[in-house]
DNA sequence: CTGAAAGCGCTTACAG
DNA sequence: CTGAAAGCGCTTACAG
């Protein structure tokens, strides 16, 4: 007999753990019992809930829907409303590391904060490059019928657009298709970015720079070496290809290059990201060096952890995952124009601190 | 008459970009669509789909059915299958601040991989610690029905259970409620980290071994300073409370304690967390000292970036991140056992690098 | 082995 | 100013 009570009358809710310690885990308050207690008719509540503009509701009989919705309680179901409209009010984002990466979480909080400006929630699965994990995300997503969807890496690359993308309305974040024009992409500016780490050392007043670039291939490689270059051209300075040395972009990369570097005689030394700079500080301090008086450093990324707390503090330039994810957004609800076949360029600003002083030009 | 063309006949997908890409933005193809193709009743279909049990369908009819599906490219629409069930295959994810931090996405990670296990998707939410906007957040859960509900926090710390966190089932993860019982939580074992990290240098063969512990009251600092206890009872070398230094937990905090540390006449350190690890490295190496010869260090947390590229590589204790998010899962689930008041403690487990070397005892 | 029908919780014309 | 009714796309007993 109890347990007969205790199965009855409760459509819902199956599995629900008896160590919850939750209050109404029962049956939840619809739309009809609230029409009921307020006795009204249910589209008079929907009506009220929604704010309709020309649904003409008296005062006395919308104060009574709200009283019902205070006293029982209740909460719209999204899924039912969904159904109706036909499109949910998710976007998803498919990442191949965000979450599992240090600092490019911040596309997440970008993406976040302008898809809830508009009133959409995030649909985010990590599939960590896996293709099959990747493919049923998105499927996942499509069966929820969401928006649209962030496609987005974590790092700066050329990617290939899976066919099961093609049935959402979608954005590359981060990354691009290396067909021009077959997807809207939002990307850092890495040229400007070089430009900028550049002009920092150039602003300090040195003109022998070197520029330590990354060893493997990426448009980061060829961009933030365009950067160094313009920034040149712009000071007046003509290009030595002496000075680009390559690495392998991690400390001990930096670390392993600090002998070639000293044997180029410059006074600053521009590192493709803080990961090498920070590497470069500990070979440089061996051959007793100091930073910035006998070599000014500047790296790339921004990478909070190590940029800010490197002794002196590393000046670099960031990489904008936010506006990434804000702006991948924008382009994907149509706020934003996009522009004809390229992708969207989002700059990279310079952060100064204090690894490059004032160079006195001997 | 063109464009009354393009707006009739398609009731869905208000607001689709013009410049979106995608092929069939069109309204979906139904169930129904599908069963008039096939020839059979939406039942069938239906049970063919979900692969029921007891439903005998005959093989002729589940390939007309399967043919049909996929011609017509049917997606099943999540939405109404939610609305008939009452429940979503949905687990909420707030968090305060995982998406924005460098190493805790990996809750994120671990949740997910759980989850997607038995068939749920991650619902997630990044707050900042914006009390609004975590209410928004919790509300909106409840709204797509969610299955329950993780509730986290970037650093393990206790936490208030919001109200309408109640009206879920909900788990706590790397948090916990001050009052005993209150909720079911996850979070790493600090004391047994502590423990583990002191174990390491007293493997070492060292003594005298110096803790530096963070100024900021955190359940890490009472739980790794226990460790660190426990390690030395354990050892039969008694507690010198002289040995304990205390400094901010960042990079800075580690620099400024060397001084102090080096009067301690110490042969090993361990710190209360990397960043401190990596100020100390330059302490140490300001004052001629090499490690692990002249002092052996180890950290705690196991922040990737900085652990494994320091020179030489630290010594540390992993915060298990992954492990909390799908032991958050679990306990939701109901898949793990809830022990009695307490939260589930996960291990900490050692990473041995190279700065601890072998100590010649003197 | 398969179909007709009711219903999940909403919203939206349509009447009045 | 408000209600009755149809319908969104599914699943689930219930018949047969």
């Amino acid at each position: 007999m109890i347990s007969q009570e205790k199965n009855s009358g409760s459509a819902a809710t199956p599995g629900a753990s008896d160590a919850s310690a939750g209050s109404s885990r029962a049956r939840p308050v619809t739309l009809r019992e609230v029409a009921e207690a307020a006795g009204v008719s249910t589209a008079t509540v929907s009506l009220v809930i929604n704010k309709k503009k020309n649904a003409r509701i008296g005062d006395e009989t919308r104060q009574r829907v709200h009283d019902a919705i205070r006293q029982l309680g209740y909460r719209p179901n999204a899924m039912a409303k969904t159904l109706v409209s036909g499109t949910s009010r998710f976007i998803g984002l498919v990442a191949d590391g965000v979450a599992t990466t240090p600092f490019a979480g911040q596309i997440i909080h970008g993406a976040q904060d302008e898809a809830w400006k508009h009133g959409y929630a995030l649909l985010i699965t990590n599939t960590e490059g896996n293709r099959d994990l990747e493919k049923d995300a998105i499927t996942m997503m499509l069966e929820y019928k969401v928006r649209g969807i962030l496609y987005s890496t974590w790092f700066h690359r050329p990617t290939d657009i899976p066919d099961t993308l093609r049935e959402a309305d979608f954005v590359l974040v981060n990354c691009f298709s290396p067909k021009p024009g077959a997807a809207r992409a939002v990307v850092p500016d890495e040229a400007q970015g070089g430009r900028s780490a550049t002009e920092i050392l150039l602003r300090g007043g040195h003109r022998r720079v070197a520029f330590i670039n990354a060893t493997i291939p990426a448009p980061a490689k060829d961009g933030r070496l365009q950067g160094y270059k313009d920034a040149l051209e712009a000071a007046g300075i003509s290009f030595d290809p002496g000075l680009v040395l390559e690495a392998y972009p991690d400390q001990e990369g930096g670390y392993r290059a600090t002998e070639e570097l000293l044997k180029r005689n410059v006074t600053a030394v521009y590192c493709y990201n803080d990961r090498m700079a920070m590497g470069l500080y500990d070979g440089l301090r061996e051959n007793g060096l100091s930073i910035p008086d006998d070599m000014a450093v500047v790296g790339f990324d921004n990478q909070e952890v190590i940029a800010a707390h490197l002794r002196p503090p590393l000046s670099t330039v960031s990489l904008p995952h936010y506006e990434l994810g804000a702006a991948g957004v924008r382009l994907l609800l149509g706020l934003d124009e996009a522009p004809g076949d390229s992708p969207v360029k989002i700059a990279c600003p310079a952060v100064e601190r204090a690894s490059v002083g004032v160079h006195s030009t001997a």
